[in-house]
RNA sequence: GGCCUGUUGGUGAAGUGGUCUAACACAUUGCCCUCUCAAGGCAACAUUCAUGGGUUCAAAUCCCAUACAGGCUACCA
């Protein structure tokens, strides 16, 4: 029997010859320099934090070097497969504006030259190529049960060995092919693993991207290539996928750094060029003493879900997974002002070697800088939208004059340097419901503590000083003016000296104006409040205070 | 057990032998500005870079050891 017709008998069934897929897929037509790379998740739940860091990543990469990124679903694990996990991705994903120049489209459909994009789809494929591997005698099949698999790792564990197959534990690296094909027509399952050219005592460098120069063992274990369902392990796909699909750069999570022997090793056994890797350290949690990856059902912030609930833009993760990838993105965009994510040109040596601790208050932080950004027209339409999903209450009330809402959040907006109190949609009910004089009605809040005056005093002003026809610097000397007539003083120095002689200063008499109308002593100028709610919701107001 | 990686303030982090009594940002505190708050401006916050040795005129930066943390060590990715 021949090599070729012993991999027939070994892999039966298979279409095509490897060679088919090599003409199949031809070298992608690119300027130099361009990255070619790809996100590769399983699909077994909805994608969080980490996974949009890991392929805003790639996708940057590919974008600014006018690439291709292109998406593949790595479901060679059945068991852990979820239904519709595809499309999870996708409408997780999208919404970042992360766009895939190739790969699955929806559940069913892909587009792209280089597909299928699916890994449980190109089952044929990694057998085609398994078969080369076996016709060359660098791979053969293996026999070991599972039982005998857990009796020989528990052996080595005891015995302080490295764990796995190699050396003598390659038990059926060298049997004869008559012996295999009996075995076989016994019925006895195999799989197929690689026979490992590899020596333990030599070293490879790996040559990191990211991380930079790391020596590893070279590998000498016979891994498995294709497993007993007949789909390829993690390394074998890896390899085979990422040479057909052209990929020049492979960024992935640095849980992989140790592996990459075995995988270098693949491609070299099977004749393909190694690309370029660039090993992601994951953003992690302090959880007491240690050190985790953070985990979507650990750590709620690490859901997307957790940003749409509270009205936290999509740009907005993005802007502070950016200041993650590259330290010096966060000053570059405070300068460019103008500019977007896209237009920063990220590199690969300026990330961090280490884990990144998840600090959500910087989030916000950078939250509120981005809306404090916003035109009032833009804050409004999200706003909408917002509500409209989270509390159609509110939603109605913006509604009901979107011209008077405009103005409320054009308040000290519109300006060279605007307020920056909102962090997430979620809060902008809560700095402006005194606005709006329904949930004004509604509201039970006590009035926080103020210096009084009495309830004549500021009648008068609304009904006889206040015009709503001034400009805020007249308005306030106005304000100044009167207060001071009615036993206020602006005279800081004179108050400390006698303040039994005054009521208080100009300010107090702001701060009462303020808690009449906001109960609280916190809000923007209230020129403007007084300014949209008007002289008869103030007089209201003013009795409800005195009440 | 073996192999690999990391360890700089409350936090993220810059730093690759002298300009480091350690940039920048978030947080905190104080002052100024301001009707108040937010913003903004100014200032304070590591004499020290996990610990211990070594090399050097000189070390956060190079070397060694130790400790701690993380990853990998599957017919999982």
């Amino acid at each position: 029997m021949t090599n070729k017709e012993y991999a027939n008998f070994l892999l039966p069934n298979v279409e095509h010859d490897w060679s088919y897929y090599e003409e199949k897929y031809p070298k992608r037509d690119l300027k130099e320099g361009a990255i070619v790379s790809r996100y590769a998740p399983s699909p077994t739940g909805l994608p969080h934090i980490g996974n949009i860091y890991q392929s805003f990543i790639s996708y940057s990469f590919c974008k600014q070097t006018n690439g291709i990124f292109f998406l593949r679903i790595e479901d060679t694990d059945g068991k852990r497969t979820i239904e519709n996990g595809i499309q999870a991705i996708l409408d997780t994903i999208k919404p970042f504006n992360i766009e895939f120049n190739e790969g699955p489209i929806s559940q069913t459909e892909a587009k792209g030259n280089y597909g299928p994009y699916i890994q449980s789809e190109r089952k044929d494929i990694y057998q085609a190529y398994a078969k080369k591997l076996i016709e060359e005698d660098k791979a053969y099949p293996c026999f070991y049960t599972q039982e005998e698999m857990d009796q020989i790792r528990e052996y080595q564990s005891h015995k302080k060995q490295r764990i796995g197959i190699y050396k003598k534990y390659a038990k059926y690296r060298d049997l004869s092919k008559e012996e295999a094909i009996e075995k076989i027509n016994n019925n006895e399952k195999y799989i197929i693993r690689l026979k490992s050219p590899g020596d333990f005592e030599n070293k490879v460098i790996l040559h990191d991207l990211i991380k930079g120069d790391i020596e590893l063992p070279e590998n000498d274990i016979d891994e498995v290539i294709i497993k007993s369902d007949g789909l390829p392990t993690y390394a074998f796909a890896h390899a085979i996928d990422d040479h057909l699909m052209h990929t020049t750069h492979v960024i992935r999570g640095d849980e992989w750094v140790s592996s990459y022997p075995v995988h270098e090793q693949l491609f070299k056994v099977l004749g393909f060029q190694v690309p370029k890797y660039a090993h992601i350290a994951p953003i992690t949690v302090k959880e007491g003493e240690t050190v985790r990856k953070l985990s979507k059902r650990k750590d709620p912030e690490a859901t997307i879900s957790y940003y749409y609930e509270k009205g936290i833009p999509n740009e907005v993760i993005k802007l502070y997974l950016a200041t993650i990838v590259n330290f010096d993105f966060e000053e570059w965009y405070t300068n460019n002002t103008d500019k977007s994510i896209n237009d920063f040109n990220f590199e690969f040596s300026k990330m961090p070697i280490g884990g990144t601790a998840f600090d959500l208050e910087k989030l916000m932080s950078i939250s509120r800088t981005y809306f404090s950004r916003l035109k009032n027209t833009e804050l409004f339409d999200m706003l909408d939208k917002y509500t409209l999903e989270y509390d159609k209450e509110f939603n109605s009330i913006i509604n009901e004059d979107k011209e008077y809402s405009l103005n409320i959040l054009n308040i000290e907006r519109d300006v060279e340097r605007p307020r920056k109190d909102i962090a997430s949609l979620e809060e902008v009910k809560k700095y402006f419901w005194y606005m709006y004089p329904s949930l004004f009605d509604k509201n039970t809040e006590e009035y926080m503590e103020v210096k009084k005056c009495d309830k004549q005093i500021v009648l008068d002003y609304i009904n006889n000083i206040y015009d709503e026809k001034d400009d805020q610097e007249t308005w306030f000397n106005k304000v100044k003016e009167y207060a001071c007539l009615n036993g206020y003083t602006s005279d800081k120095k004179e108050y400390k000296e006698n303040p039994d002689k005054f009521i208080g200063m100009v300010s107090d008499f702001c701060a009462l104006l303020r808690v009449i109308i906001v109960k609280k002593n916190q809000s923007p100028n209230i020129y403007y409040l007084i300014k949209y709610l008007g002289k008869n919701e103030l007089l209201k107001r003013i009795e409800l205070f005195y009440k």
